[in-house]
DNA sequence: CTCTTTAATTCGAGCCTCAAAAAAAATAGT
DNA sequence: ACTATTTTTTTTGAGGCTCGAATTAAAGAG
């Protein structure tokens, strides 16, 4: 239940509806705002005069463009130098910063390698810290302008977005990033799965197909899944991810990462496809460091009619169509986005993974689902955490009134 | 995102809030309500001074038990007579009643058999309020009174909770009940599939162990779900349903009723266990009509340890194990019901169910997941639907500020 | 230079909630 | 019997918010 109760609660909500309206359009006059969030003109005014006061918005020059008649409206943006975000995107043996101002600009980033595990987990913290840290002063930027960071990660973070549950790329488990770099920083820090920073990117890139209901599925080492149903992320009740790869595609059947039999990660993933397309056998240990060349290898195979290759793309089409047939029972078929290396095999997969779908009960076309390709995960993950990274900092102008919240050391 | 706008708002907000905890705890003095809602004294007074005012709650005669200090609390309910709503569950050649009091008591009901699958659509509705408005007479209840009627059906309802879309006990599709009942009954009428009723009844009946995310599965001629996650029931964009039974087990396996091959459905609903008991085989054509003598008979025989009957149902307990791994795959595990016939069989598939959901990723103990049993489902879907109507009358009365809403002729 | 049009602001009315004070209704003590 | 105490509920005035109407601002058209 929502919890408005005070009038200025009322003002709370209705300065948000504003201000995500603005996030969502880039720039908007007020009569426009007006019209979008239903209310009157005299609020809006109040609002938007408050915020500019706080230089969190900003009056923006008129393009002049339109000759019609009448006082030329007022476009409203937000103010790029009222603030930044701070992006670290953590993969395997790979670590990316980047910075965007307040109006989503990317103004600086960088990346380099790590050996993430065989490292300690202190070791790691330092070194992400000290990587930001650094990107920070080369791009001359001060930490006070900071608001924010948001660090996205392979694996599963917990429901408040302050550790890494698990993963793949560490070691150890229960990685506590919030904790850690928070008094570094000296500003909030949050946790996001990688996936679901996909999803959130896609979302804002092309809300008219992948708005209130989708599914962004990343195709590499592992299957995951980032998941909007009414205009909310899926999340579980204590892990964040919607883990989509461990659903069962064939009980007691090919041996997954996790230890498990059978998940549909166990016949989708790059290892999955690899040895199978190897003839290594269903139960072999899945390997972990499958070079780009060698898949693009079996791509080729499958391209040029290799039985074996084709095979073991269609095996994977079959397990991600199984998967979602599975979901579409549950919550009607909606638009899914296929990102990451493995939809280089986009019509390998595609027609496998719709006949999978096909096989579904009651009246339901499964060529009118919606499915793009997204070969390059990484610009999607790192717009998708400065996008959360922005909101964040929204919320917090909105609650805190526009008081800089700072990590006390 | 909420759609509070204006000061009134709030009022409907918080008088919502009120009528939402009266529902669920009865009745409770103004001093306590202040304590749950979070109001203040002076607003609960407020809001409560209007709804007594209005007749729709009622000062509750002290009980007089404590023997405290100070001016005694003054306990406000439901006023019974405010209102009554109307209840009707449509099954297989069965059509139940019941009228319920504005404070939920049930103060009739009433029961018939009819061929619901032979029967015309036309007649099918007739006899349905013809039956429901015999009830009312004979309950000697005025239409005046009568403010909603909730229909709970087998089969998958639409998203607006106006019709039937498909469903095992008619024959044909799309059947307009609310269209077709509302000028009858002249309320309104909405529609409701039977497992989110039971869901629906199980978060009212058992608070503490059903209410923000568990799950109602109905274990009969076919597998049904109810889902409730972060306090929301999970439906599709278009159908209600969370069709558990339709995800995938066996992919290419055994037939279901819905002509794919391999659903849950297919391996754990009682034609399945039927057919497998008979050695039919897994692609003989479902039997719709099993009397529960036979059943009975095979679930004797298991326990008489007969080899066929209990590895039935061993395969019926891993099918659903299979379905509830995959979905605490997406969602983390939560607690569930069985409902139905089948669940007479809890011993034999109790353990089959949590040895497959036992073979999950990550760390997390199948024994810890929360799992009853209720054998008897009607009462529970009669439940949740005087529930479901009560709460539309209240968001009635919240909205429409009292006045009663009729359906012009 | 005035008229028209469109955008934005100002102002008073009307709600709503809240805290504090007051009233109401009981028991406890003398 | 009467006063003090305790607890619940109501009353009252202050302050916040949104809204519609009226007003002001800032352009182009003629």
């Amino acid at each position: 239940m929502t919890n408005i109760v005070r009038s200025d609660d009322v003002r709370t909500q209705n300065r948000a509806k504003i201000m995500a309206i603005l996030r969502m359009k880039g720039s908007m006059s007020r009569t426009k705002l007006a019209q979008y969030t239903g209310l009157s003109a005299a609020t809006i005014t109040a609002i938007t005069a408050d915020l500019l006061e706080r230089n969190v918005l900003l009056r923006k020059e008129a393009p002049k463009t339109t000759n019609s008649r009448g006082r030329p409206r007022v476009t409203l943006t937000f103010n790029p130098e009222f603030a930044c975000v701070g992006v670290i995107v953590l993969q395997l043996n790979h670590i990316m910063m980047s910075i965007a101002d307040y109006q989503g600009s990317t103004i600086f980033t960088d990346e380099i390698t790590l050996e993430t595990t065989t490292i300690s987990s202190e070791t790691l913290l330092e070194k992400l810290a000290g990587f930001f840290l650094a990107g920070m002063r080369t791009a001359g930027i001060s930490t006070d302008q900071l608001r924010h960071v948001a660090v996205g990660v392979q694996g599963a973070t917990d429901i408040h977005a302050t550790k890494l549950r698990w993963s793949p790329i560490i070691q150890h488990q229960e990685l506590q990033i919030k904790q850690s770099l928070e008094p570094v920083f000296r500003v909030p820090v949050s946790v996001h799965n990688d996936c679901n920073m996909i999803a959130q990117a896609l979302r804002w890139n092309e809300p008219e197909l992948f708005h209130s209901d989708f599914a962004a599925i990343l195709l590499s080492q592992g299957i995951g899944m980032g998941l909007y149903h009414n205009g909310e992320l899926v999340q579980g009740k204590r892990s964040s991810a919607t883990e989509f790869g461990h659903m069962t595609y064939i009980p007691n059947g090919a041996l997954c990462r996790c230890g498990r039999h059978g998940c549909i990660e166990a016949y989708a993933s790059e290892y999955a496809i690899y040895r199978n397309a190897k003839m290594l056998g269903d139960n072999s240990e899945p390997c972990s460091d499958i070079s780009q060349n060698e898949m693009d290898e079996i791509i080729a195979q499958a391209h040029d009619n290799v039985a074996l290759a084709k095979s073991s793309y269609d095996r994977a089409g079959s397990a991600i169509g199984a998967g979602l047939a599975s979901l579409f029972a549950l919550l009607d078929p909606f638009p899914i986005a296929f990102v990451g290396t493995g939809s280089k095999a986009k019509d390998l997969l595609e027609n496998s993974i719709r006949a999978a779908i096909g096989e579904m009960p009651m009246s339901f076309q499964p060529d009118q689902i919606s499915m793009r390709f997204y070969e390059d995960k990484n610009p999607l993950i790192s717009d998708g955490c400065a996008v959360t990274a922005l909101i964040e900092v929204d919320k917090n102008i909105n609650s805190n009134n526009g008081k800089v919240l700072k990590i006390a050391v």
